[in-house]
DNA sequence: CTTTAAACGAGACGGTACGTCCTGTCTTAGT
DNA sequence: ACTAAGACAGGACGTACCGTCTCGTTTAAAG
């Protein structure tokens, strides 16, 4: 074994995965219903019929919460993996346009709050970062790299930077509540997609 | 009198200046140690040396102490209004490149924090949004406007896009705390003030 | 005014009555219920329709407000004064009688409950012990006193020290719950009041 | 085999003699430093390096605990047995004052605490009593029957409630924190050993 | 010697209470 | 009328223990 870590031969009881599932469905259900700054430990605790220390014990707060349950896809439907039928553009405004108007009354909010929370919680922002850039394959930045090696796009296109770019007005106009329409998506992505 | 609204009589001292002030202070520097999750009105009237009530009587909660603080430039430096030395890509880089590291240490943090404070709090939003893409002129959007009128860029511009998409930028990277450089942001200038 | 008492003008609102009632009440309710280890200032809060605060702002814990109680009377019959027909003997352990089967069920209890909290909290003991030997007139110990000043008692009989053998017995067995007759308490009173 | 209880097989280990010396040591350590309110099974398995289970196989809890520390000496000198030098008077007294500073820094925090803890737990009670009066020869009350069957003493006095009586004594004044002078016990135990 | 089951150390679990902090409203006394 | 001060009911915080319950290990009697 690699690391030697900290367990010295450790008997006793495991950590309880009703316990753990219970917390974070709770966790998405408080969310979802109140936002990140309507979330309480003492609620969760409650919806979960769990000791609060028993959440105290395995997470650090409401911000470790929330980023566990957006790993889990609790938060997120998760099926916003960038599909690929060989049209960039079109795969690329599609997955935006789905993000924008996040299945449902709401979903917006949810990534609003969502940004709220990474705000204040560095190690949230990266996982969130992580999810929406999909670090992981079916992520928009794969999906450029890709086509970029099929030869669709002009070389010397920095997938990264379009990437954030596009998430950038997705954030954006999320955080100030205005309406993006298809036809500026479809703009932004086909001039970024063009190397100069 | 005009309108009947103003009541018969209407005695007793008017709205004290020094306290507005005093509290914008305490909230500006408030804000700037310990970020909008850690701004507290007890704290701000404790610092303020002022009732809470006083504060309650005239703002609705911390975000609207935030968002006067906010167009009363105490939290920004109000200076980042776009020059114009004639050349767009020159000027809109530069000023995105002032913004990115807001003038030092925590620069960002106060932009990140703002960030938070916007997401959960629709006219707090709508006044950052105002503020940065500079409703005013001496904004980004109306220097891009004056650039399209000079011919300096290709009609067909959406001048209001390419400001949400270069704030954008800035808006992600604050939050997900990754750096910028120079380069990137060039070669997005460059790329959005060219129409298809 | 002698003491320049810290509050330098002071204005804003006063303690309010109601609450401070409420809470003594509460506290006494409980206590008789549950007794010193029962007690919980949660409890109390919810019993008074107060908030933790407002008892941690008054008072420094159980004790204090326990303490409180006893001085009030809320506790005790308060009419615990032991009369004087002119016989002290009789009058006494009348009194001793009285106070040993403390009207009604739980009498007992609750001075062995207080006795429990006088053991761990030195001021409360204080109060407790002035409130058994009546620093008060109404006492025992000042109706030895008296006696001794009528020529009832010889003279050279330790008022004090009788008052505490008195109240000794009573409190061992309180504390061992083992029951007293009325021929060992007579048989004490008279023993006790007469010098050698 | 006597009795049926006993259940047919019953193999394994028996009970670790090593573990309870741990625990009741561990309870009368944190007794000492800490008293009856401050002590925890918690802290008291901690300080044993034993399993919280262990501690609640084999007692009910704190009281239990205590009571048992109690009766093994661990609290107490033990050696508070009454001498025997022939002078009631003489040797009762010396008892008590022995009793009262008993041994030194905090002796009588000790014998404070153990009457909270009798005042709300009824066998502990009758285990401290037991163990002031001495039930067992050595005891008070076993030296005055002495003495009065030796002649010592006239006939007619009540050992039981004159052993009362002093502990009375030391423990009202042990609860409330009043010294006790050499003289007035003197004078007490004089009054008491002497019928009417 | 193997089986078997209890006792062990460790500690996770659902809870209750702690004492602190903040919220938004209300109440004073002082201009 | 407006202020500074701050008490109020309420609710969440993060911590400490409670008594019960699982783990995996150790150990001793029964087979």
């Amino acid at each position: 074994m690699a690391n030697p870590e900290a367990h010295a031969h450790r008997s006793g009881p495991v950590r309880s995965d009703d316990a753990r599932r219970a917390i974070l469905e709770a966790v998405a259900g408080e969310f979802l219903a109140k936002g990140y700054e309507g979330l309480t430990i003492q609620g969760v605790a409650a919806a979960a019929h769990v000791g609060k220390q028993t959440i105290y014990r395995w997470w650090g707060g409401k911000a470790e919460l929330v980023a566990d349950c957006l790993v889990e896809g609790l938060l997120w439907d998760t099926e916003l993996a960038v599909v690929d039928t060989g049209d960039v553009v079109h795969d690329v405004t599609t997955w935006i346009a789905h993000m924008l108007d996040l299945d449902r009354p709401g979903g917006r909010d949810v990534l609003r709050s969502l940004l709220g929370a990474a705000a204040s919680d560095e190690p949230l922002a990266q996982h969130l970062d992580e999810l929406l850039r999909g670090a992981h394959e079916g992520g928009v930045t794969h999906r450029l790299t890709v086509a970029c090696e099929r030869g669709e796009l002009d070389e010397g296109v920095d997938t990264v930077l379009a990437t954030d770019v596009l998430l950038g007005l997705v954030v954006v106009r999320t955080i100030v509540r205005r309406p993006t329409t298809h036809d500026e998506l479809d703009s932004l992505v086909r001039q970024l997609l063009t190397a100069r």
